[in-house]
RNA sequence: GGUCCCUUCGUCUAACGGUUAGGACGCCAGGUUCUCAUCCUGGUAACAGGAGUUCGAUUCUCCUAGGGACUACCA
């Protein structure tokens, strides 16, 4: 509100997701997204989707499309991107390489930086030799003070090169994370590395910065594993004359077992295996959220629409967190519990198919996935759960006792119910009545719940655990539960 | 090897020099209940180690250890 005083043409926050369209929405991505999606939220800001595929080799195609279908299915969107447009455009980073070739010519003009024309093999000599001198693999800068009428001799001959940075050969770099506070580097211990790569193709290092730059953006938010590369960032931007945004290093997310960065070897990393699976979006972003993040109080069960307004930075952590799925568990139990049986329904209907349960009366369904409601860890869980009200389990004779009970006793007290059951009719065959009916019945006669209504549920179900005999009842219908118990 | 980051219950984390170190998940026990699940109650469990600074350190500094990242014409 006080931009007219200052005079800065733009203070809305701007951040931005940029992912590397190659494959799949990790979960780490997804974090990353999530975070800057609620930075930005959080302060009314705008997110951005830029897609960084500077990289040929490792270029999925449909990448960018399914990503983005994901994250919308987990709720999130973009205020700008190629799907979207905008007026920073493009934001497709392969459809920006005359504004690269613009912004790398004229450091090149201005020599901070330049060009390079040793070969591939020369540079793998050269670190060979390095390592095993026990030195840190580096570029030796020998075309560092190539002179112009060197380079230009050079190109003439058809040879091929790359834009390499000039670091700084002495002296310390400062620099900021909003995370961590002020890090140190010594200049001379940066790598003049590759801007522009020999196909004129920017690398991340150049392109994100120029990017960012010129998108406004205001702040950045990235893994950690960019830190290492930070200062050589910041000193772009000088080379630039530019004023760099803030910078959000994110802590990384690791492998429960084994350690490291969260791998795919080390088990499912996509968000697409975790919704194939059966978890809802809310749970997995209620889970990620709380992985670096703490709100100011002990809340532990966020929506979306909440975070838009809570989250920040002051939340945030600089440590890493292992990746347990644990509480993904209960946060998704916890979700599917919140679901009405009709959302419920239509949510499990898919794994339902994929069972090869005959969906065909939704009413039937509808009560059945009832029965399975407070029981379900994902949703693709329904088929094994709900699998006894299709086919009665073969079950020993032997189940059908309560306790003390004699397997005589068990046999009358069924019979002595079923003749009871059968008074019901068709129209009153629903849980409530039932149990209201049996229950004062039992209690008629005398008798311990444990003493009937364990036989009548094994009848029912024949499993040792599973729901109540009046909700099985109801679901199978009068029919079906009469023969259940005939066959007891 | 070099550089940088991180370090509180098993896991995610709170604490911004003074607390019986809090919450959640998990686990265990009890209650409700015909069983399971749900739900309710309770319990278990942590300041990596060592030096400083300070009247006082989980909190600040340094060292060590452990973990992690980077070290590509990949991001």
């Amino acid at each position: 509100m006080f931009s007219f005083l200052f005079g800065h043409k733009n203070t809305k926050p701007r951040l931005r997701f940029a992912p590397s369209p190659t494959g799949f929405l990790h979960i780490g991505s997804l974090r990353a997204a999530l975070f800057g999606y609620l930075l930005a939220k959080s302060q009314g800001g705008d997110l951005i989707l830029r897609i960084e595929d500077t990289d040929q080799k490792r270029e999925v195609t449909g990448a960018t499309e399914s990503l983005i279908k994901v994250l919308k299915i987990m709720g999130l969107e973009f205020d700008e991107g190629p799907h979207l447009g905008g007026k920073y455009g493009p934001y497709i980073q392969t459809q920006r390489l005359d504004i690269y070739h613009e912004y790398s010519d004229k450091l090149l003009a201005e020599g901070k930086v330049y060009r390079c024309f040793c070969s591939e093999e020369r540079l793998t000599e050269m670190r060979e030799a390095q390592e095993a001198k026990k030195e840190a693999p580096r570029y030796d800068r020998l075309c560092r003070d190539l002179s112009v009428a060197e380079a230009e001799a050079k190109i003439k001959a058809g040879e091929k090169f790359v834009i390499r940075q000039k670091m700084p050969l002495n002296g310390e770099v400062k620099v900021y994370d909003e995370l961590r506070g002020e890090i140190i580097f010594k200049a001379a211990d940066l790598d003049d590395h590759v801007l522009i790569k020999s196909a004129g193709i920017p690398t991340y290092q150049f392109a994100n910065v120029v990017d960012d730059h010129l998108m406004e953006i205001t702040q950045v938010t990235r893994g950690d594993e960019w830190l290492g590369s930070f200062p050589k960032n910041i000193l772009l931007y000088r080379d630039f004359g530019w004023t760099p945004p803030k910078f959000i290093h994110m802590p990384l997310i690791l492998n429960k077992v084994g350690g490291g960065k969260l791998s795919k070897r080390k088990g499912d990393v996509f968000v697409e295996d975790y919704l194939a699976k059966g978890y809802l979006p809310e749970a997995l972003i209620n889970f990620c959220v709380l992985l670096g993040w703490h709100p100011k109080s002990d809340q532990e069960i966020w929506t979306l629409a909440e975070l838009k307004k809570e989250f920040s930075l002051a939340g945030m952590g600089a440590s890493p967190a292992i990746f347990d799925t644990a509480k993904l568990d209960y946060y998704n139990s916890y979700y599917l519990r919140q679901k009405s049986v009709a959302e419920l329904t239509k949510l499990c209907l898919p794994y339902l198919v994929k069972a090869g349960r005959d969906i065909g009366d939704l009413k039937r369904t509808e009560k059945f996935t009832a029965l399975a409601q407070d029981r379900l860890k994902t949703l693709s869980e329904i088929g094994a759960t709900t699998d006894f009200l299709f086919e009665l389990p073969a079950y020993a004779p032997e189940l059908l006792r309560w306790k003390i009970l004699t397997l005589e006793e068990a046999k009358i007290n069924l019979a002595r119910l079923k003749s009871e059951l059968e008074k019901i009719n068709e129209g009153n065959w629903t849980k409530d009545r039932l149990e209201k009916t049996i229950l004062t019945w039992i209690k008629g006669i005398g008798g311990q719940n444990g003493d009937y209504l364990w036989p009548l549920r094994v009848a029912l179900t024949g499993l040792k655990n599973s729901p109540s005999p009046f909700e099985v009842a109801d679901a199978l219908g009068r029919g079906e539960s009469l023969r259940r118990l005939n066959l007891a």
